[in-house]
DNA sequence: ATACATAACTTGTAATTACAAGTTATAAAA
DNA sequence: TTTTATAACTTGTAATTACAAGTTATGTAT
């Protein structure tokens, strides 16, 4: 029973992986072309509906860039699938000194009233953790985020420390939870006392605000993150 | 000469579109079930091998939910490229109240002065295609749209018509462009007059600004749009 | 040397066959 | 009535064959 499960891994999904892996550690260059189907074919030991199997998913994923007649280019690494999905925050504001400073210790607390997404009744009866940070980026505030994570079998959690840690690294490392998919709403405000305050901004300038669900590989698992920004000095960059 | 490019129009691409339409018009409602795979060759007169390339790119593009044993499940919203996907913050609104109106016609010129975007070589001399439009749902503008798209091959594109057509769509069946990626830099601004005259709101009230960069399938080509949106009632909504 | 045809590649499309594996409704057995 | 086994679905995997169509290098004839 040691080595079974590898080999039901289906080939179509093992070329993917190894094709995949070679591509983000620069095995093949972007720019290259991959072997041709035929070769993967022959070195693989696999026929080429397989083959086809997995450069398909690879040019879907945006790794590669098929061309008729010619072959599959290796394109620029996708950061990810969809609209701002950062790992993090973190990777939105680019290569600044970041620094993350926790506004005060987690604490449990009812959902609020008008929290804007759905809530299950487990999420509802459960309570939630919030979270209140803000991003400092070359000195200044650019982020105020306030997460809201239902209080489901996390134990110690609100011991955690989160300086300067992304909350997906301590889900992830403490819990084994990680974020696979989310949805998020995105509007134009006018700053508050309070968000002009954590943000070092007068009232009336305009912020960034973020609404967003965060799936977890836990089924029907899911946090919330709300993010005011201050796009003055910097904007929130994404790839997709 | 006549009917001839139609029946160009590889099966499994047929398929997918007719598909695609089906599910965005609402004749498969989401959360239904899709006729069998067995169904779907059948009633095309297609093999099963073509049918799930249909289905396999619908997948990926998450319009459906394959599940093994049961079905293709009807999924709510496509997730990855575009968030064109608009919602308001009262109730959901569907895609039917959405409409979009052309300011004018389109037109070349040369890129502008301060584009947020490097470009090439090429897509300098050739010059762009400017495409203003405005998106109104529910009778009031929402969106403000700016597209730029380079000037290269692109037959009778200025005679085309957007009225309530996505530049995607347009491009896809027209010029079998997709797009496979991109990049948008976002942030919050003051509306100025010219734009608060466009989305018939005061100067000064906030406004959602973003920059993309849409990257197709066609070696080296993207078009671009600079999009102003009214976040008053309606939210932008993305899904990852 | 240049132009052009051709051969040798490449990926794209598509039908066919076979079986594995997950899901669900049905019918038989407890 | 409840449980269990089975049959009849569903999608998943995978090999095979055949040809179409786009790209590129290699020629030969001009």
């Amino acid at each position: 029973m040691a080595g079974t499960e590898t080999s039901k891994i289906p080939q179509h999904r093992k070329l993917y992986e190894l094709l995949r892996k070679h591509i983000v550690e620069g095995v093949y260059p972007k720019g290259s072309l991959l072997p041709s189907e035929n070769e993967l074919c022959s070195t693989h030991d696999v026929t080429r509906p397989t083959v086809r199997q997995a450069l398909s998913r690879l040019a879907s994923e945006g790794y590669i860039i098929k061309h008729q007649g010619k072959g599959s280019i290796v394109r620029s690494l996708p950061k990810g699938i969809g609209i701002l999905s950062l790992q993090g925050t973190t990777s939105g504001v680019g290569k600044h000194n970041l620094k993350t400073k926790p506004i005060s210790k987690p604490y449990t607390r009812k959902w609020p009233e008008d929290f804007p997404f759905d809530l299950s009744e487990l999420e509802l009866e459960s309570g939630c953790i919030v979270l209140e940070r803000t991003r400092i980026v070359d000195g200044s505030p650019v982020l105020y985020e306030i997460s809201y994570i239902p209080n489901i079998n996390l134990p110690r959690f609100t011991n955690k420390s989160f300086e300067n840690k992304s909350l997906f690294d301590v889900m992830r490392s403490n819990y084994d939870i990680e974020v696979i998919g989310g949805n998020q709403k995105i509007m134009a405000i006018l700053a508050n006392k309070e968000i002009g305050n954590y943000l070092n901004i007068e009232e009336g300038d305009p912020i960034l605000k973020l609404e967003r669900k965060l799936e977890t590989n836990r089924s029907g698992y899911s946090f919330y993150s709300s993010i005011y920004c201050n796009t003055n000095n910097f904007y929130l960059e994404g790839s997709f």
